[in-house]
DNA sequence: TTTTTGTCGATTGTAGACAATCTGCTAAAA
DNA sequence: TTTTAGCAGATTGTCTACAATCGACAAAAA
């Protein structure tokens, strides 16, 4: 006789998730959210006792993170959050822009009456959140839209790497949302995107996502490069809490290719 | 006094890598030459005593392996070759042919002509070995040129991703080269993606490299489902060794969205 | 002073041990 | 005969212990 399975949310927790998965889980969570920053050095022992395991899952978690490119495993030396140089950065905006100009073709020929509407209310969430200057709600907003339209697109590996990619995106520098933004600019993009992918014409979807996603990445690099100098002038050595020798190696900036 | 670090190949080795990074790439070896097939279990003691370690590390280079896509993971029931649906290998090749196609119309345009030479004499390569009917070789020389190809586009985000599409795709019902192939169609193909890219137009660049991976899917989809349904009709219950029933969900087959 | 060498504490790398869970078999019950 | 219950062996999950390595400070030598 075959018994029913009745999803009870307890029992299939325990029966999916490891320490290893539900570690590896807080620990993304912590990095993405920033409260553990680029840099910081991840003791094993000081951390495993904070969360009450031993090291040997919150190791294995470790890897799993060194492999989506979120920390840096050194060896005898530790694992470290990772630091995303401008060039990487450079190189994932580029890369976002292409699959996203690709997104913003597919979406044009294929999508629904019904999915126009729902990403329309999302701009519309957006607009209303620059009004009330609610950064952060946008912020949100912001990921969800892009998340949406590039699962909309339907290629459930694509969708996995887009979304690899701005966890990655994500630790450079993590000021993306620290200080008001150019939202409203941002904003408008939006709006010409979705009437672009509603109007069916693949060329202008393409390349309103392509110039959106470039416009970002302009304004993120630029904003970066400005605080840079910012930190650079202000910065006497006693400023500094710990010296932390910059151990990640970066050459001169690449050309805009790609 | 700043002593010169000379380069010791052997304390450079011991310096980076430990038994996980060696076994991690032993492991990821033997699935991509099929020495541990799909579906296969990999069990802990075994491969761990095989290997004269211990299950520390064993379990971490499996974490990285699964973070990869190359192994599943289950809890409490162990560790498997990850068995590539054919809903995920058209999604691999819908997502290889949309970067591919940018990667002709970015080497179209930044190309140089000590490049041009060089992709050119991997293509003679390959003919020669079509003529030969090497196909071991002309299988490496296609993963090499490919590769080489991503990488000239000259973002290294983009072949890193690359490279691990090409990873997970090879765990696709490891026939690709276990039978004479069609290595004339695609060797003419090479040559002409080639002639595309010297002439300096992105277009047919970008279109003879979509068409070549679109091409390749359509063989190597076609050619695995009449393998498939062979296995099926000589399949007397006798015929496998173990019953190894199968662990992963296929829906069924998805259009050819992307 | 400046450089070098030695030592100590902290941290990581690896191994082994024990507990929890699963799978398959056997025997009892329906 | 079919189903259920219970047990045994195998395997995985986690923890603890020990060995190897690193970083920093202090003492000795230049």
């Amino acid at each position: 006789m075959d018994a029913e399975i009745i999803a009870h949310p307890t029992i299939a927790l325990l029966q999916t998730s490891s320490l290893v998965s539900v570690v590896h889980a807080e620990l993304e969570q912590m990095i993405l959210s920033g409260r553990l920053a680029p840099g910081e050095k991840l003791t094993e022992l000081t951390i495993a006792a904070k969360l009450g395991i031993s090291r040997g899952p919150l190791r294995e978690a470790f890897r799993m993170l060194e492999e989506a490119g979120l920390v840096r495993i050194t060896k005898n030396r530790g694992v470290f959050v990772r630091d995303i140089p401008v060039e990487e950065a450079i190189e994932i905006f580029d890369l976002r822009a292409a699959m996203d100009e690709l997104v913003g073709r597919k979406l044009a020929e294929n999508i629904t009456p019904a999915q126009v509407r729902e990403i329309r209310g999302m701009v519309d969430a957006m607009e209303k959140a620059v009004k009330e200057k609610d950064t952060y709600h946008y912020h949100l907003l912001n990921l969800k839209f892009h998340d949406r339209l590039v699962e909309l697109a339907g290629n459930s590996k694509l969708s996995a790497i887009y979304r690899k990619l701005i966890k990655e995106l994500s630790l450079f520098r993590r000021l993306n949302l620290e200080d008001g933004w150019l939202m409203p600019i941002s904003a408008s993009e939006h709006r010409q995107i979705v009437k672009a992918i509603a109007s069916g014409d693949p060329d202008a979807a393409g390349k309103a996502m392509f110039a959106h996603v470039m416009d970002s990445k302009e304004r993120t690099i630029a904003h970066n490069l400005r605080r840079q100098l910012q930190v650079q002038t202000e910065q006497d050595p006693q400023t500094v809490k710990k010296p932390l020798r910059s151990t990640q190696h970066r050459p001169a900036l690449k050309p805009d290719r790609f």
